[in-house]
DNA sequence: TTGAAAGCGGTACCAA
DNA sequence: TTGGTACCGCTTTCAA
């Protein structure tokens, strides 16, 4: 009944060629026509005719055979980890994706399943992408960057602590979260201060160099750093709290704000009180953080958006050769409130 | 300094003919080799002359290329909102396009910039992907479904509470969230209950179905349900609260659990006693509502896994033809805690 | 103003 | 066992 007898289903999909036949012109004109080509002019009539002709045919030009022409892409490879982040890491992540499609740019999601540094280059470069952008996920060589470079990317992105030869590097230092929360808790008096260090499998990625800040602030004064981990459960919490009076702590920097909700509630069961015994400091300043009692002090990330980086990879796809631009993609402070 | 001698920098990368000529054979012969072409016979010499030359010119195919010749792609379609959601759904996103990616498909991310329906499903088409996995953001027309099936796609797939003609159905069912909820308050001897809308743009999508199962609840009972509005910020919340006593409710299903713990709070520092005067709910079973007192009581959704979806797709895209199949993505259940 | 044809980089058929 | 070559769909000279 609902058969529309306009589009025979399953005949594929038409072609230029097509086009131009029952237009009764050339393929070369249903280009112009359709690509408003200013070099070319071409007769408002047979305009008209080929317009008729794609709009009747459901004509849907083939992206991958117009760039194989056009010798680029217009993909930009985001590679992405499988790791649980934070709600912060998406919010930006899915700003990025959506500002880049605002930039016509397609996004490529490019999960590399624990293959090398360079196996995945490779990989990356056979999609030909115009720009990556990399996170982080995998570290990126000198020589993968060369070989994307030569494939087409004219932009190759890395976030990350560590700078790679050859690539723009936007620098999301994660020690200075850790630095500023140690900063703060000594200045509150606290000595004796634990790192927490999340159990869930690919979050080293941030909890490293967050206790590498913690350790820097630390280092050469009289304070005592002490890493503990955690997974993610109330069990967890409940036995590290079962435990903490033996740690001798006084002062814990809970990873993020979601740890430290759990480790705090944790040790508030446990008859610690927070923060006279022991004080807690999160990070990422999540709404919910306000919401328990003590309202949760936090480190406040200052990250750039999805927006500004979309807008850096495309200044650097439309001028490759500017000078190689280093940006700070964060700033962090620490934003006490009861619970430090 | 670190100049490789090997690698010429910015000579584009060599085509299977390039690999051709350093290896003396024809370019047929390349692509034998490099794909393992079992229809063919080549000589062990043959093989590690080829594989020598793509090694040392530093070959990469061409994707593109590749698969226009093919005509076909491995590419996933995945639209996307530009919306806040909530964790429960970035983990089952993330984790939908890693298994895809595990499958061996390219998934590609496409915003669809205030698009309409069938626009959108033109500019998805240009891709061919051999799949489209949409979450419901677009609203696919059966059409749309039509042009993208004719340009290649075996599966197109949709997520959201309504059939799309043509395209495989997965029914996430939001209703049945709000449903659970008020007929868990109705157990409970609550009779206005208070449902609450996010003001935050693009979460109708969630929020209205969620309001229409709590509506089918109380259908044709003494039950009364009323809409309230509220943003995602500690203000917002505070002026619910501040005129919760003349809205004359005695529970509030809070749309998900971050709401919840958020208007939670808020009321409870309003002196409004939770549960008592007012029993709250949320959804998602956060491990975060567990933290608050009283706990707060959840709908807990059984969601199908990434994984779980990304079979489906890859079973689809084998078997087109198989009986359309439908399934049900998700089971709500009221999780009683301490706040209901 | 329009058309013919080359060519982008692979793959696979047919011959040799 | 290997090579020649047509072709996938599109863009863009170059001629007419």
């Amino acid at each position: 009944m609902s058969q529309t007898p306009k589009q025979p289903a399953d005949r594929p999909v038409p072609t230029s060629a097509d086009v131009a036949r029952l237009a009764g012109v050339s393929r070369a004109t249903v280009s112009y026509v359709l690509n408003n080509t200013s070099a070319v002019r071409i007769s408002e009539p047979t305009r008209v005719r080929v317009r008729a002709a794609a709009e009747e045919l459901g004509y849907v030009p083939h992206a991958a055979a117009r760039s194989l022409r056009a010798g680029h892409t217009r993909i930009v490879l985001l590679p992405t980890a499988h790791i649980p982040v934070g709600p912060l890491y998406s919010r930006f992540f899915n700003e990025l994706q959506w500002e880049l499609r605002r930039l016509d740019y397609t996004v490529v999601q490019y999960g590399s399943l624990g293959l090398g540094a360079d196996e995945a280059a490779r990989a990356w470069a056979e999609l030909r992408p115009v720009a990556v952008v990399s996170l982080g996920e995998i570290e990126l060589t000198p020589q993968g960057v060369r070989l994307l470079k030569r494939s087409g990317a004219r932009a190759v992105i890395t976030l990350g602590p560590q700078r790679v030869e050859g690539a723009h590097a936007l620098v999301m230092d994660q020690r200075e979260i850790g630095e500023s929360a140690v900063a703060h808790l000594r200045e509150r008096g606290r000595r004796r201060i634990g790192v927490l260090i999340p159990e869930e499998p690919g979050l080293e990625l941030f909890s490293k160099p967050r206790l590498a800040g913690a350790r820097k602030a630390a280092h050469g004064t009289d304070t005592v750093i002490e890493p503990v981990t955690m997974a993610y459960t109330e069990e967890s919490a409940a036995e590290l709290a079962g435990r903490w009076r033996e740690l001798g702590l006084d002062a814990v920097f809970a990873y993020n704000d979601e740890y430290a909700m759990l480790l705090m509630r944790a040790l508030q069961d446990a008859d610690i009180d927070v923060p006279r015994e022991t004080a807690v400091i999160g990070a990422d300043d999540l709404l919910l953080g306000r919401l328990l009692r003590p309202r949760l002090s936090t480190v406040h990330v200052e990250m750039v958006t999805g927006r500004h980086l979309a807008e850096l990879v495309d200044r650097v796809v439309r001028d490759p050769d500017g000078a190689p631009e280093r940006h700070d993609l964060m700033g962090a402070r620490a934003l006490p409130r009861e619970s430090s």
